[in-house]
RNA sequence: UCCCCUGUAGCUCAGUCGGUAGAGCAGGUGGCUGUUAACCACCCUGUCGGCGGUUCAAAUCCGUCCGGGGGAGCCA
């Protein structure tokens, strides 16, 4: 395989021929000498290739080179004359494998509105946007991987189809091999699940967290990683229908330990990203959102702000006056608080920990107080929440009684709650939003931009 | 699901008081001694989202449907 064009940039111009393949962005001619701009994707920069006119021996090629069209260009590193790079390569010889017709190619060489490309998202990984997305998702995947490898966690995972009736974490899509004009149905009208597939109802899961509990308590330290579907019928910038979830999940472990691994997690994917796509970020703080990079450096700097739940109302029941729905304790945070709390009160990051229970799970571990549960949301400015996470309910009776006081049946959970049963341990766990988590440190405004091809309501294309 | 905004050339948009549409960019042609959002000149481009209504006359006003955006709820 021949060097990416990231490597040739890094290169010493010398002799020696060396062959450089992409998607040409812009072509430039005037009368001896026309220059191409090559990208591969490896980076945001571009290599130049410059064509001398009066030497090179197949000009005719060059007609038919446009932007969008894919080259192979062979020649020598030389250094570059121009402002704008340190190298280019004087091409010798031009392969032209597919062209790109100007008059039908959906992308011109100029900046494009991301509704727009959202409409070709098939080619939109080829806008310098788009590809400072992708690398930058790419590299928080695998520092999220090599975060829970360097402390000894587990990659377990946990199943895409799900039969838990009642998670109760949202609207769910059904997974069936009905043939849906002829449903099975029995004497009563009932729809006769025993016919299906499983032999029961099944969905796409909400969260792998349940699941995710049973091997932390085997594991002690595990982690999941995997796509989820929510069929909510939400139309936001910070909403999919599938999107991807990190779960982690830690026995022996309280809140306290839950919030710390939370920091130290999030503070070492951004380093990371900040370490290892410094060229996108720039690109992301001066195009797309600007000083997100130095915003995240401050974040990883300072410790995140702690407050209980109870703390955060009396802090915003002084400025009720500027909110649209003005809090008491009981009420749930709204996203003009939760954005309140992190842009004016903390500028920063918050951790907000014992909500009430009746906001929240029924697997969040009761505080004695039997008002509020264990639970803490991270939340930061611009976005809200990132993080959802608690201490889970490790007493049997306290938690089958939290179920049944919900509606929930606790027969429904027999397998889950037989880890109360046996061996039961404190235990806690979080879910991280990836694509939200790309939202915030690439400071682009719409998840659906963020992805490589969107899923919401009405919106399944590609 | 609710509220608000929006839909005009390939893209981004302007279009006044109702009188059958315009700019920049892209594209084409030509020019230009090395450009880099290249530059200069000229040229081409329209079912004004769909359907219906009001009117002598609708991009413009009304109704409705569809698409897009923003906000809310729900959450990650």
């Amino acid at each position: 395989m021949n060097d990416r064009i990231s490597q040739l940039l890094k290169r010493a111009p010398g002799p020696g021929p060396v062959v450089a393949e992409g998607w040409v962005r812009t072509k430039r001619e005037s009368k001896t000498v026309c220059f191409l701009e090559l990208n591969d994707g490896s980076c945001l920069k571009g290599l130049q290739v410059v064509v001398d006119l009066d030497t090179f021996a197949d000009a005719t090629i060059l007609a038919r080179i446009t932007t969008g069209a894919a080259v192979a260009c062979t020649g020598e590193l030389t250094a570059s004359p121009g402002g704008n790079q340190d190298v280019e390569l004087k091409a010798s010889s031009i392969t032209l494998h597919g062209e790109a017709p100007a008059d039908t190619y959906p992308l011109q060489k100029k900046r494009h509105s991301l509704e727009y490309l959202r409409e070709i998202a098939h080619l939109r990984a080829r806008t310098n946007t788009m590809g400072a997305v992708a690398r930058v998702r790419h590299a928080v995947s695998y520092a999220v991987h090599s975060y829970f490898n360097e402390k000894g966690f587990y990659y377990v995972h946990t199943p895409i189809i799900s039969t838990s009736d009642a998670e109760g974490a949202g609207e769910m899509f059904q997974v069936t091999t009905f043939d849906l004009d002829n449903i099975p149905r029995t004497e009563e009208g009932v729809i006769d699940y025993d016919q299906d597939f499983f032999g029961r109802k099944a969905s796409l899961t909400v969260s792998g967290q349940l699941e995710g509990e049973t091997y932390a308590l085997a594991l002690k330290n595990i982690y999941t990683f995997g796509p989820t579907f929510r069929a909510e019928n939400s139309n936001t910038k910070r909403h999919l229908s599938e999107f991807w979830m990190i779960e982690p999940e830690m026995s022996f472990c309280t809140l306290e330990g839950d919030m710390a691994i939370a920091e130290e997690f999030l503070k070492y994917v951004f380093s990371y990203v900040l370490e290892h796509c410094a060229e996108d970020m720039a690109f992301f703080s001066q195009w797309v959102e600007k000083g997100v990079a130095e915003t995240l450096r401050s974040v990883v700097e300072k410790p995140f702000v702690h407050m209980t739940y109870t703390d955060a109302i009396v802090e915003l029941e002084k400025n009720n006056d500027k909110f649209d729905f003005p809090v008491k304790w009981g009420s749930d945070l709204q996203t003009e608080h939760e954005r309140y709390l992190t842009e004016q009160v903390c500028k920063g990051p918050v951790i907000v920990t014992d909500y009430p229970k009746e906001i929240k799970a029924f697997y969040m571990k009761l505080n004695e107080d039997g008002k509020t549960v264990r639970a803490m949301d991270v939340l930061v400015p611009r976005l809200g929440e990132i993080i959802g996470g608690s201490e889970r309910e490790s007493r049997l009776e306290v938690l089958t009684e939290r179920m049944t006081s919900l509606g929930l049946d606790p027969a429904d959970y027999w397998w889950y709650l037989d880890l109360r049963r046996y061996g039961s341990v404190p235990h806690a766990g979080f879910g991280l939003g990836f694509d939200r988590a790309i939202q915030y440190i690439t400071g682009m405004q719409n998840i659906r931009d963020v992805i490589p091809y969107p899923r919401a309501a009405k919106q399944a294309d590609f």
